[in-house]
DNA sequence: GTGGTCTAGACCACG
DNA sequence: GTGGTCTAGACCACC
């Protein structure tokens, strides 16, 4: 699986990892059993402090996203994939709850905010579909 | 106008206060012209500290929303109507573009994405009129 | 006299009431005996609160440059001029001298800063000339 | 990089901070990528509270002259040299600007107006020179 | 009355 | 260690 980050978003980069790593699994790009890179090679790969790997990696074993294989390193957890599909959706559902308070509340018209979405959808569609190729 | 505000939500308070002015601009709630409370009035409204309403007026006077009339108060600049208005599309379309992008990443459908957006749409759409009457 | 007053720039109303009154002093436009008109009427044509102009019409007298003739309002006092020249010379210096600090700090150049100079120069002579026609 | 600052003057501490940052971008004392003392380095510096320094740093960023590192300081942002040099020429601009329109309102002449320009340029030049051998 | 600046000190999230 | 937010309280200039 592979990783993007971007270290100065509003997003810490730990969280960035929890939801991409979710988000895999919920894809089915990450499935159960399947063992995580080590926190000093990830770190390695992505030019980041090794702390913050395994705080990302602490919060997942915590959500029941990871286990630890006693001196081997993190696996992805069997039971794992239905809650990463719920925390997708809840995820993006809260995402989209909040952008259309404020569009409402910015007087935006519903007509306007399909537009918008329908725009965004089409574009990232191909986007996604794309990377997904390559 | 009517401020919400959530002291322990992840937007710090500042920042939600510029972005209800900036939607309420946008909205036309606010006109230009139109007086702002003044800092230690809205800092008793919302029993918040003088510094933080401070910072948002300040913040929204650097966006061109609102200028000051010496020694009388903050007042709606008169052609910041669009800017808000800009503002509040970028915010908006900033939200959908993010959780698009973990949507599609996380292998949700298409279809399963418009369903969740229509039925926010309707959901918040009642809810929001519901205010707007009463 | 006519007086132009930015209600909102960084120079404080009163003190533009200020400078204004002795650079016309200086530049002959009012001359020594001449009275002012009263802080009700200049409150009224310039729409300032009539404690501003008060507190102008103050400080010039402190400053030696207006007298009051009791119970008649403010004259101009006949020994200002030079007071008033000397004045508008330490203004105009220390305003090039901070110009020019900064300049220098900033890394520009002594070429660049004399084209700057002449260049508003110019353009302000134009202009000054055509307004004091009109 | 050095600061000089005036506690008392009429410019408030972090706009000097802000300024003196700005002029040292355009001069190139700041390059792109350089990282800034912390707050709280500087704030010891320059016997500053913190605060004060934050929100100088605050208004850098939001000038697009800083950029944060998360968890590690602020860097001077690479794109910011073409920024801070236009800065800097409006902010000496206007300062010419305004001492220019002063003085001819105030009578005087375009030849006194140069004298004066050249001395000052003069000696502020030696000042200057000097102070960057040391 | 208004906004603006500054200080002091606390707490938090991030790396 | 870093910056960011918030509170509390003081002082100032301006109108």
């Amino acid at each position: 699986m592979y990783f993007s980050i971007d270290p100065n978003g509003e997003v810490p980069i730990y969280e960035q990892i929890v939801r991409q790593v979710k988000l895999a699994v919920a894809d089915g790009v990450l499935v159960g059993g399947q063992m995580m890179p080590s926190v000093r090679q990830l770190s390695k790969d992505l030019a980041i402090n090794p702390n913050t790997i395994a705080r990302a990696y602490q919060e997942l074993q915590s959500d029941l996203v990871l286990e630890p294989l006693r001196g081997r390193g993190m696996v992805v957890r069997r039971d794992s994939v239905n809650r990463c599909t719920k925390a997708r959706n809840s995820l993006v559902a809260d995402a989209v709850r909040r952008a259309l308070a404020d569009a409402l509340v910015g007087g935006m018209s519903p007509a306007e905010l399909r537009d918008l979405f329908e725009n965004e959808l089409a574009q990232q569609a191909v986007t996604t579909g794309k990377e997904k190729k390559s």
